[in-house]
Formats: C-alpha cells, sequence, structure tokens
DNA sequence: GAGTGGTCTAGACCACTTT
DNA sequence: AAGTGGTCTAGACCACTCC
C-alpha cells in the first residue's frame, strides 16, 4: 500500500458522508471510536479529521464534537459570494425576481457537467442589495440530478443549502473566472442602469463532495457600491 | 500560558527569518535538531513547521529538508498574478514600461501603509502578453522601507523578488477587491485600446512576514483575450 | 549509510461543553 | 462527572535524497 493510513480513514468518512450514512449537521463518532472502528491509533484518525475540517467537510468544535458541515444561508453566502462593501463587509443580497426552466443541454455544458446530462435546469434570478439591483445570475445545473428542481421555485435564497438538503448534494468547492463586460440593453434594462454600464462577469464552476462538476452559473456583478473580494495566499 | 508550545516554536521562526537569521532559500535545522534547541519534542517541532508551510513561508521536501520560501519570479507570478489565457494557463506577461517616482504620500497612503511614511515611491508599469498591452499598474511603497529604489529602475518583472532580495522583506499574503470600469482616454491610450473598453481595476493590498501593509497597487486588466482566476473554497 | 521529512502508535494531561 | 477535541511527549519505522 502507497496509500497513507489516514488517507484511507479520510475517504471512508468522505464515502459514509456521500452515502448519507453520517448527515450534514450531524456529530461524527468521537477520535477514539472511529480509531477503534477502524483498526487505527487515535493520532491517524484525528489527522484525517483535521484534513476533512481543512476542506471544509467537517468542523470539529472543542468539548462538543467533530460536525459534518451544514450549509446554512450565511455560511454559504460567506464561502460562495465574495462581494463586501465599502465597509468591506459582506455584502447580503435580497431576491429580486426568478425564473426556472428545463431544457435541452448546450453541447458544451452536456460536455462539461457531471454525468453528461441531456437536459438542464436553467435557473434565472436578479439579486438586490441596498433596495437597487445588484447582480444577474445564470445557473445551470444537470436535470437528473434534481429532479422536481423547477417544481420548488421560488427557491431558496442560497442554491447550496437546498442542494444538501434535498439532493444531498453537497457543494464543496468552486472556482470562479472573471472578465469585465459592458452591459447590453437587455441586461442592463434588468438592472436598472444604462446600456454600457460596465460591470464583472464571473463564470464559475462548482464541485461538490465528489468532486463532481455539478453546476455551471454566469454571474454578472454590478461594482458601484461594491466590489469582488479575493484573497491571494 | 495560554499560547501552545508550538505556536511559540512558530513565532521563534518567523522572528529568526525576519531578522535574517534563517534567509530566503537556506535549509532549517532538522525537526530533531529544533527540538533539543528549544526543548519541545520533535512532534511539536514538526507541528510548527506544518503551520508554517501552510503560511507559504517555509517549504518541506521529503529526504532534504526544511527551507525557507524563496520568491522567484515563477512563484511570485504563480502566488499573487491570477491572470488566465482561454486554455486555463497561467499567463506570464512581459514588461513594456516603467516609471518610478518619490512622492510626497497621499493622507490615505500614509493612514494605510506601515510606519505611516511621509514618502512613497510609485512604480507605474505596463504589462503586455502575446505583444499586446495587457494591464497598467500603479504600485506604492513607502519609500523608508526600500532606499534607493528609484536608482535600481529598470525594476525586474516581478517586484516581490526584489523586495526579498535586496529589501529582506518577504511578502506572503495579499488581498485585491476588483469592481469593472471603462477606460478613460489616457489608459485607453496606453493600452492600446479604444476609450471605454470595460476592464478589471483591482485594487491590491500586500502584507509582508511581519504582516505589515507595505504596498498598495492598483492594476487594470483587459479581459478580451484573458480572465482573472479565482479558487472558492 | 546517514540524514531528512512522512507515517503511525500509545499514552498523558489540558480545555471546553454538557449533564 | 463524563465526554469531547487540543496539546504534548517519546518512540518506532518508512520513504526519499544525497554522498
Amino acid at each position: 500500500m502507497t496509500e497513507p493510513l489516514y488517507r484511507s480513514v479520510y475517504n471512508t468518512i468522505v464515502k459514509r458522508i456521500a452515502d448519507a450514512d453520517y448527515v450534514p449537521g450531524s456529530m461524527l463518532p468521537s477520535e477514539f471510536d472511529l480509531a477503534a472502528e477502524l483498526s487505527v491509533s487515535q493520532g491517524t484518525a484525528r489527522k484525517a479529521l483535521i484534513e476533512l475540517e481543512q476542506k471544509g467537510i467537517v468542523q470539529r468544535r472543542q468539548g462538543k464534537g467533530t460536525f459534518v458541515t451544514l450549509r446554512t444561508p450565511e455560511n454559504s453566502l460567506f464561502h460562495f459570494f465574495s462581494l463586501r462593501d465599502k465597509n468591506g463587509d459582506q455584502v447580503a443580497p435580497q431576491l429580486q425576481t426568478e425564473t426556472v426552466i428545463i431544457r435541452a443541454a448546450r453541447k458544451y455544458e452536456r460536455a462539461l457537467l457531471h454525468d453528461q446530462p441531456d437536459k438542464v435546469f436553467e435557473i434565472t434570478r436578479v439579486r438586490t442589495f441596498d433596495g437597487k439591483p445588484l447582480c444577474h445570475e445564470k445557473t445551470v445545473v444537470p436535470a437528473p440530478l434534481f429532479p422536481g428542481l423547477k417544481d420548488r421555485s421560488p427557491l431558496p435564497n442560497a442554491l447550496y443549502v437546498l442542494f444538501q438538503q434535498a439532493y444531498s448534494c453537497i457543494i464543496i468547492s468552486a472556482e470562479e473566472n472573471l472578465k469585465a463586460a459592458t452591459l447590453d440593453a437587455t441586461l442592463a434594462s434588468q438592472l436598472d442602469v444604462a446600456p454600457g454600464t460596465p460591470a464583472i462577469v464571473a463564470q464559475r464552476r462548482a464541485f461538490d463532495l465528489k468532486e463532481r462538476l455539478v453546476e455551471l452559473r454566469t454571474s454578472t456583478f454590478l461594482t458601484e457600491s461594491t466590489s469582488y473580494f479575493v484573497d491571494l495566499n
């Protein structure tokens, strides 16, 4: 075996979460119990748990236990919505409008998304902040992964909370590619600004616990009173 | 003592790097030697070293040793320049023009920068990629921290390499706030595009090993053939 | 072969949370 | 008081690098 022991412990726990043996918000067995069950030392179980915490898959709290990360509107925002206001505080936008349709996947969507879906849901939303439109989002997800999604509209503000609670799909990480653009007439009118207003356009790819690409999202942000925050390390 | 032992080991090592007892590129004492010297167990020294590696301050290589991170043009680019081309590959821009001046610090610069400098160096550069202008950067650093900087012009492509080698100032982390804008006539002509072209404007704050804010930078990126990549975790 | 970091163990004690 | 994770120790053996 070239694979370290703690890695197999890690993988075992990931599998159990993916299989809903351990559900979000619940407590994992203690380090001692996990170690005994998997026939490793407590230190080895601990190392696996620490890596799981660093990946954001579990959360550890001294005196309480280790818990499967529960996506809440708050932490979902914190991890996956990077706009800050002029004071550097996180922006909490409101949902204004939403449309959900099901349609055939475009060729590139089929090629990229998990399991090469023939059909996808397309969720289009406009969010506001301080009473003014702030961003336009077009989210595309594989239809087979989220049966009945359309019937749930209006969807909650934080999609990833729904994905986790209703579909056991836990979003762990995402990448965005940003470009600058000027708004065309259509988008400008939806965001209630003049055509030609500059905006940041973000192309997102989001991955779940099994490292499957389960979402493509195009967000268009106005940056007059907010900015997109990036931490470089 | 509320501070854990490994943290004081960590701080001791950071201090030694800041004081140039350990210089970039050189090997630290082994875990065993550090532990003996500081009267802790090997495991505790190890924990400090692992944290230093996660912060990017040292690099560990099995069989070889632990080394103080050396900023090279390559890794400096990798960590602090997030533009990707259409294939998702890192963009390596060339330097086109550069001006360095020394001037009085503006009020907000004096308030933000380390040690509230009265004078600052302002470095203005245009970078190209594939033969075309790609970005305009205005970098402001405290003059007292970088004596004689102006006389070194033309500065190397990667400023942080110079900061480290010539001034023992090791940049560890940075934050950027991004906005979208349309270029005014001046910037547009410098980047050889039409006025009104959309661009991403990034306001950077860079911090060194001692967590001092030592640089303010405003970068203006064209995003026609590149995009600004962000990893969300 | 000698020296380095990487993995793994077994045990101790501390700090925090809940009952 | 009991149970959790957090720190710390002391030791073993493995994998990799260099001479």
